[in-house]
DNA sequence: CTTTGTGAAATCCTTCACAGCG
DNA sequence: CGCTGTGAAGGATTTCACAAAG
C-alpha cells in the first residue's frame, strides 16, 4: 500500500531513519526494530511506526525492518535515488565551507558550480570548483538541469538571487541569508538561520535556569 | 498579564518577529501592525497576533506595537539582554566559517573561544581567536561562564564532546554534527543537518514534479 | 513471545471570526 | 474606523493501547 500523503511532521523525520539506517548497515545489521530506530533518533518507537507506515514500507511482525529494503524506500520517497545536482550562490565563508563540505556529496547531492557577485572572487579555486560570476547563473542552472540552490549571500542579496535562479528554473532553496523569502507556490524553501537556532535555545536555557531558580 | 507558559512553535519564531522589528526600527518606523510583521515574516497576521498575546505584552487597537517596546519585550524572553558567550568546538571548514560569522555577535552572542583537538590546529589564528586545545575546555567554560556551545566536530566526535562540555556547566549545545546527541533532562540540544535540510527539499521538489507530471 | 500497524484519544497548533478598545 | 486580543472551531501531530501477524 504505497504512498498515502505524508505528513509534513514525517517527511522531516524521515532523514534521520535513512541516517540511522545506514549506521546500522555499517554495524552489519540486516534488520532493526522500530525501538531500535527510536533510540537512535531520540524520538519514540510508536512514532517511528506510525512514520513509517506512512510509507506502506512493511516491517515484519517479531522482526523489525529490514535495514536494505527500507534504506531502498525512504530514499526513493525522498527523491535521492539520483545524484541531484546542486548550485551554491554566494561564496563567503558560510559559502565556501559548505562548497567544502562532504556531507552534501555523501548523502545524495553533488555540488555542481559556484556562483558569486564579487569579481575578486570569480575565478579564484574553492574545493574542486571555480567560481563563476553571477552572471552565468541561469546558463549554468539550465544548462546542467540544476533545480536545488544553495543561498549564502548577504542578507540584502538574497531576494533578488533568489527571483532569478526561480526565473532559471530551480524550485528548491535551502537559504542561509536571515530573510523571509517571496517565491511562486512551486517552489520549496527552507530557510536556516543560525542565529536564530542560538536565539531558541536562549530561550529555554534561561527557561532552565528561572525554573532551577524558583525550586 | 506577563507569562503565560509560551507554546514551542511560538518561541521558534520569536527571533523572526525580532528580525522584522529590527529592520522596522532601521527604516524609521515606530509602530508596526500584526500584518506588518505577517508580511515581513511569511506568516499570517492571526498567527502574529496570537504568538504575541502570550508574551503579554500589549499592541494599541488600532495602532499595532510599538516597535521599540516589543523589541525589548523579545529580547527579554529570549534572554538576549546582554551578550551571551559561546564557545565553538571543532574548527573544520565549518567551524572556521562559524568563527566569522558575524550574524552571531550582531544578534547578541559572543564568540568567546575556538577549540580543537587536532593539535596541528591548536595556536593557529581564526577571525579574532587563537584555537585552543580540547583539555582546556573544561577550564574555559568555567572561567568565561559559557553555557552555550556550538558542536561542529565530526559525527563520531560529537556524542563525547557533548558529554564534556555538559559536565563543565553547558546548558545548550547547537549541534552540527548529523548526529542525535544523548543529554540530561536540563540541557536543550537543537541540531542542524544541512544534508537533512537539503533532503527534506528535496522530497518537496519531487512532489512537486510529479504532481506537475499527473495533471 | 516479540514487534508491527493502526484506530481512537489526547494534545498541540493554526485559522476563523468577531467583540472590544483606542 | 482600524487593529488588537482571544474564545471557539478546525486541523495536524503525538501518544496510547491493543489486535494481529510472524
Amino acid at each position: 500500500m504505497t504512498a498515502r500523503r505524508i505528513p509534513e511532521a514525517t517527511v522531516a523525520r524521515l532523514p534521520q531513519y535513512l541516517q540511522a539506517l545506514v549506521e546500522a548497515a555499517d554495524a552489519g545489521r540486516r534488520t532493526v526494530s522500530s525501538e531500535d530506530l527510536a533510540r537512535a533518533s531520540g524520538l519514540t518507537s510508536a512514532k517511528v511506526r506510525k512514520d513509517l507506515s506512512f510509507l506502506g514500507s512493511y516491517g515484519t511482525r517479531g522482526v523489525g525492518y529490514a535495514v536494505e529494503e527500507l534504506t531502498t524506500e525512504i530514499s526513493t520517497v525522498l527523491g535521492l535515488t539520483d545524484d541531484r545536482p546542486v548550485v551554491i550562490v554566494g561564496i563567503g565563508n558560510l559559502g565556501r565551507a559548505l562548497a567544502s563540505y562532504d556531507g552534501f556529496s555523501r548523502r545524495g547531492f553533488r555540488v555542481e558550480a559556484l556562483v558569486d557577485a564579487d569579481p575578486t572572487k570569480i575565478g579564484t579555486q574553492v574545493g574542486d570548483h571555480v567560481v563563476q560570476p553571477a552572471a552565468q547563473l541561469p546558463d549554468l542552472v539550465r544548462d546542467r538541469g540544476i533545480t536545488i540552490a544553495v543561498l549564502a549571500t548577504p542578507a540584502g542579496r538574497a531576494q533578488a538571487v533568489a527571483a532569478e535562479v526561480v526565473a532559471a528554473g530551480v524550485t528548491a532553496i535551502l537559504n542561509f541569508a536571515p530573510v523571509h523569502l517571496d517565491v511562486p507556490e512551486h517552489v520549496s524553501v527552507r530557510t536556516v538561520d543560525l542565529s536564530t537556532e542560538l536565539q531558541i535555545l536562549s530561550f529555554y536555557e534561561q527557561l532552565g535556569q528561572v525554573s532551577a531558580a524558583a525550586s
